[in-house]
DNA sequence: TTGTAAGCGTTATCAA
DNA sequence: TTGATAACGCTTACAA
């Protein structure tokens, strides 16, 4: 059933009865019940590429994620996913991912502006300097990051957390329980998120007199085994850490299994802090839970993140931008320093 | 830049350029050549909701996902992605994501096949009885399914993994270290593969003239709390288990979080084996790992199930089907019961 | 081997 | 308020 044998049998043209269907004002009411009550009843639907060609809208939101890329295709991707396809399915957008290689990547964003494939995209996981930022505003391709890069000239719209600020107070309230070593686990620091969450860590430290040593400080991919590795390397230092910063949920529970592995407690014996995208899978961490943490839902960055680009494609609209707040949780990872056992 | 700005500059037909670009015989090589560079030269892409109005197929692949079912958009989903994914990209195809609340579900499979969006479907986390097979198989879209259903009769395209055998095998492997008493922490049990791997476990049981008794059994969606709190149940029990098998990698890393809060050790008091995914952002499981696991790919299972359906869309084909197998790969999370410190 | 012309199923511009 | 008619950019008979 297309539009044509819809309109004949109807006895109207398609022009009619594509404003009826489209909500035009120019339609009178009676034809427009008309109208739609046949096409539901015809079980009409509209060819989308037949609707994308005519209008020139693709009404599709891209995801280019590299295939290689564990750091993307992570947990915390899947929820953001979800989260921007609520908003995609509710504003009538479709959300085409794609899996492409790294070196491909730059040649596949404009392939897809080319081929009209899509109205936008979003940019996961910038990194310090991202080249995708050029690429898309040079392409005027409009576009969304999910966090920022460090040039603070770049002009393009993003949605972010206060990673600098969550990790200077997360710091401060370690510092605060009495902890003067504090180790930091951290996502890689090319990515910008893991580049401010260490400033913040280090401003603190410098804030209450102490001077941030490389010893006590990893980056790396925010795996559960990473975590682990690092808290082992930690607990192998002449002067251990009795306290612990983790960028990552996933990371926390690698340090924590650690920790028990050398027979020790999270919060009894070493106080430890994650950052939490509130992941559905793991146990719940924050108010009463097992990990102290800052928290923050990825989904709804998800959420803001598709709303605002598609707002920007709508309206044609200028650059926006968006800073969420996470916010401390306290669990049962963190004790003050005098309560805890000497470590080692 | 379009086919007709191309072909004009080129002083060609738009058919000729269009046979040339494509690749069909009838060019002669010359003119091919010709052509292929002043496109690239051109930076000319072909206008993607045109070739599908015109050729009336979509080159896109869907996958519908419930948005409130965990069990759906859970880490295990975005490894299947990214597998399918990589294919979807080599071989041409765009991959469409819908996020989509339960009760829309049918009418949105209708709506993607009415509408041409999509020239077939992944089905995922089919239940025991499905009706998105009949629904698809009713509207004559393609479709592959990841699992599969229980009728054995319902004719359909699938690619699933021995569930029942493995769970059989790994439930002998734990009685033949002498474990008599093993308890199940499964998934829910209307989706197919937990209740196969339900039957395996209770087959071993019975071919060892063990009786399977519900309170050693769960069911519930995987993740990692919903594991602990089984595992603490089974805890709970006057006659506790020696052994116990995890569908999930995740329900069994909350069960080892449970034997750690009760002062046990996996292996050393609980033996436990688990189902794995091999997801890549947790510890590793299998050969002198952690967990004692079956594993199996699900990233390959996504490449099995696009190159699938792919080949169906294209073939015009028959169904087909796939039967992926696990294996065990033993880690220290398994003891012969002799060896176990008394429980408890 | 190349070209002409008719779709594909919409939306959008005019005119009525 | 409605209707012809021309795009939209490609593919594909059919002709040459």
């Amino acid at each position: 059933m297309n539009l044509k044998k819809l309109s004949s049998l109807l006895g109207l043209s398609q022009t009619t009865v594509s404003r009826a269907l489209n909500g035009y004002p120019e339609v009178s009411e009676a034809t427009r019940q008309r109208v739609a009550e046949f096409a539901r009843e015809m079980n009409y639907q509209p060819n989308r590429s037949a609707q994308r060609l005519a209008t020139g809208k693709s009404l599709t939101i891209g995801h280019v994620v590299p295939v290689a890329d564990h750091d993307m295709m992570n947990p915390h991707f899947i929820d953001f996913i979800a989260g921007a396809g609520e908003i995609y399915h509710r504003r009538g957008y479709d959300m085409l991912i794609s899996v492409v290689s790294e070196d491909e990547q730059n040649r596949f964003y404009e392939s897809l502006h080319r081929n009209k494939r899509v109205d936008g995209v979003i940019v996961h996981g910038p990194t310090v300097d991202d080249e995708r930022v050029r690429l898309l505003n040079a392409l005027g391709l409009p576009f969304v990051v999910h966090g920022r890069t460090k040039d603070p000239e770049e002009s393009y719209s993003w949605v972010d957390v206060n990673n600098e600020e969550v990790f200077e107070k997360a710091a401060e309230y370690l510092l605060s329980l009495g902890h003067r070593r504090i180790g930091l686990i951290n996502g890689w620091e090319f990515m910008t998120f893991a580049e401010r969450r260490r400033a913040g860590y280090e401003r603190a430290l410098r804030k209450n007199g102490i001077k941030p040593v490389p010893e006590l400080m990893y980056s790396n991919e925010m795996i559960e085994p990473n975590g682990h590795a690092a808290m082992l390397a930690l607990l192998d230092l002449r002067d251990t850490p009795t306290a612990v910063l983790c960028s990552s949920v996933l990371t926390a529970m690698g340090a924590i299994r650690a920790l028990r592995d050398r027979g020790l407690r999270p919060g009894d014996d070493v106080s430890m802090i994650g950052f939490d995208d509130c992941l559905s899978f793991l146990p719940s961490t924050g108010d009463g839970g097992l990990l102290t943490a800052y928290r923050s839902g990825i989904r709804l960055a998800g959420r803001q993140c598709a709303d605002m680009l598609i707002d920007q494609i709508e309206g044609g609209g200028d650059n926006a931008s968006l800073l969420l707040n996470a916010e401390l949780s306290v669990g049962k990872s963190t004790r003050p320093l005098e309560c805890a056992t000497a470590a080692l």
